[in-house]
DNA sequence: CTTGTTATTGATAAAACTTGCAATAGCAAA
DNA sequence: TTTGCTATTGCAAGTTTTATCAATAACAAG
């Protein structure tokens, strides 16, 4: 992302500032295919940019989970992971062997809207993850 | 938990041990009404067993959660929390106020089912945490 | 272009979590 | 009961993540 993607001048609007960090950090995840872990992006983002702290790695992806422009995802143990926000979509992942799928957001619609009736919550994350077993593993 | 669980023979069939360690932190858990961090749960279980580590919680709970014995949940930001495998249910929770809700499982049953016809993948895991608004936070 | 406000950063320390390894102790089998 | 195997623990060091706070720098307004 730079200056000129739609997100920078909404971010402005809400009274928050467009910050080299803040732009080196959405660069990185919008040109990564997939997932990356906070320390993945730290090195990424640091080549350009020799001042960059990982504090400061920790707390922008908080801040853009946030405001919704970065997606939160735990998949499998050890750290969270974090991508652009891009089309909705969740995923499946297998236990056994950590192989991944994307699942379209179209087919969780219909339970979010359950969820309202209800609940009267209104879902708003957009990204869950479902832990399983793929075909293979559930052979052996 | 104590010996007499029917985990405690399942947890030795499977050639684990059954230790005061893993006894004390299920007990724990099993007392506990809804969710407990990491560092909730060493200061309980080291009352009555001074020997405890912190290093041990966080062995044992991955352990435990691995077995299924336990649920993990990412519940709102910072850590993760844990429960016991009692009923299975997920979470609904407000990203405004916190408020959580639970989901019985039964809603989730038919999803699960769609995504084993549309991708193989057999769900295990259970639990399933989503965010949104709550109804009072949604009017501000 | 200059100035003032304050959101954001960097540096540091603290907290949370993980890992490696030698010593301990479950428990199966004799 | 006793013995042997090895899963598990405790300890200590290492890594990851969060919190604090003074200094910096976006950016709106003059």
């Amino acid at each position: 992302m730079s200056e000129h993607y739609p997100e920078s001048a909404w971010l402005r609007e809400q009274g928050y500032r467009l910050t080299p960090q803040r732009l080196a950090i959405l660069e990185v995840l919008r040109s990564a295919k997939g997932h990356l872990s906070p320390s993945e992006i730290y090195h990424q983002v640091v080549q350009d940019m020799p001042g960059m702290t990982e504090a400061t790695i920790y707390r922008t992806l908080n801040f853009l989970a946030e405001q919704g422009l970065v997606l939160v995802a735990h998949v499998g143990r050890g750290q969270l992971v974090y991508e652009i926000t891009e089309h909705d979509h969740h995923h499946l992942i297998c236990k056994q062997c950590g192989d991944m799928k994307e699942i379209d957001h179209l087919q969780l619609k219909a339970l979010y809207e359950q969820f309202l009736d209800d609940t009267g919550y209104q879902i708003n994350t957009i990204h869950t993850t479902f832990f399983g077993l793929c075909p293979d593993c559930q052979r052996k």
